[in-house]
DNA sequence: TAGATTGTTAATCGATTAACAATC
DNA sequence: TAGATTGTTAATCGATTAACAATC
């Protein structure tokens, strides 16, 4: 019995909504209504109801959503309960300043290694993840039960490592490399191009020049 | 006469068409048909076709597009023509990834300065471009014609520190802080909210654990 | 010229917004 | 109970896909 799909539009509003809830605990707001919410997040009321009611009704007729209630529930809904296992593929700047991202941990995301070609690199600890070789990748994802591989590596040899990854049992990436993985479909990837972005900043940049009003 | 409006979607898949095009030139390929793009890039060509003509005739019927002159004139559409002088505020890990971070030059930004409030940074240079302390900043905005601000610094400050800029002339960001910034509607804002993406990936495995089909 | 493929209009599909009955 | 606000259906809007005449 298959629910129906979820679109990815709601999916991408998630995040969002968890965060605001999340600001609004530290307030201490015990309740709040999807017009107000709609008001701070500035979205319509209607959207946020229809969002919510893809998942349940997590909200009580003139009363509105007990904060602390919907924030554990969108955290249930996008996983954050659970713990994974994590790598990262590539010790240079990027690869570094993300092993010491603590959101990892606070996501469920557990760092267990961080590989390089690099031998300079190699025994250097980030926070008390010490920097491997890449030949000891297939042993160490075997041996460690590795769920999700951070790929911050050049974008000539991405599709190449990453498909070596999935040989050896990991079956999702976060990828900072700007290229296509192009792995199989049920293989997860979620892609940070960060050279995407910053071309629709230039986009947004060029266009305001272009109409001054 | 204020031609019509470009949608956000449309704008979000100009980069891919201009990565995949980049990277067909490398291969020699003089021209492309909307069909053979849309098979490798896994879109319909339909809507490879309905994008360009948004911006113009960019083809020739009966033969496709000539890919440098398609990828030069995606180049124009999204500025990286243009120059435009940036400032990092937030010498941390990201922060120093991100100055070292050579796509910046190859879309036109030139890292100007980098800029924290520890001490210990001061003096530092990362390629070239030396650390300064905050309370240059201002001044150093000033003299600098300084139009881009990328902001890798904690969330509990960024929003004030985004509001002083603007009011010292920046008037674009590329933010890194994990919060809304809500400056004026006329300054330009591109997210790169990295715990919103981890935790589409964080919801994806779920989904997929929950299905194993 | 004939074949191929664009540019563009029309049809479809999906997502957002509006409205309101249900109900706390 | 009366007022407020949800959950949900219906209406609208916009984006994607299909189709085809124009034309290289």
């Amino acid at each position: 019995m298959s629910e129906k799909e979820i679109s990815l539009a709601v999916i991408k509003r998630l995040p969002r909504y968890y965060r605001y809830l999340g600001e609004l605990m530290e307030k201490d707001v015990v309740r709040i209504s999807s017009k107000e919410l709609s008001e701070k997040m500035q979205v319509t009321a209607s959207q946020i109801r229809q969002d919510l009611n893809n998942f349940g009704g997590f909200g009580q007729q003139g009363y509105g959503y007990n904060v602390e209630h919907l924030y554990t529930e969108i955290g249930k809904i996008l996983g954050l309960d659970k713990r994974y296992n994590i790598i990262i593929i590539g010790a240079g700047n990027l690869g570094q300043a993300l092993a010491n991202y603590t959101d990892f941990e606070k996501r469920g995301f557990i760092l267990k290694g961080i590989f390089d070609v690099n031998p300079i690199l190699i025994g250097l600890s980030i926070r008390g993840t010490e920097i491997r070789l890449m030949g000891e990748l297939e042993e160490f994802i075997k041996s460690n039960n590795i769920d999700i591989a951070v790929l911050t590596i050049p974008k000539h040899n991405a599709p190449k490592v990453a498909a070596d990854l999935v040989n050896w049992g990991v079956h999702a990436f976060w990828n900072f490399a700007p290229c296509d993985l192009n792995l199989p479909k049920d293989i997860i990837v979620e892609n940070v191009h960060l050279s995407e972005s910053i071309m629709r900043l230039s986009y947004d940049l060029k266009t305001l020049k272009e109409q001054p009003n």
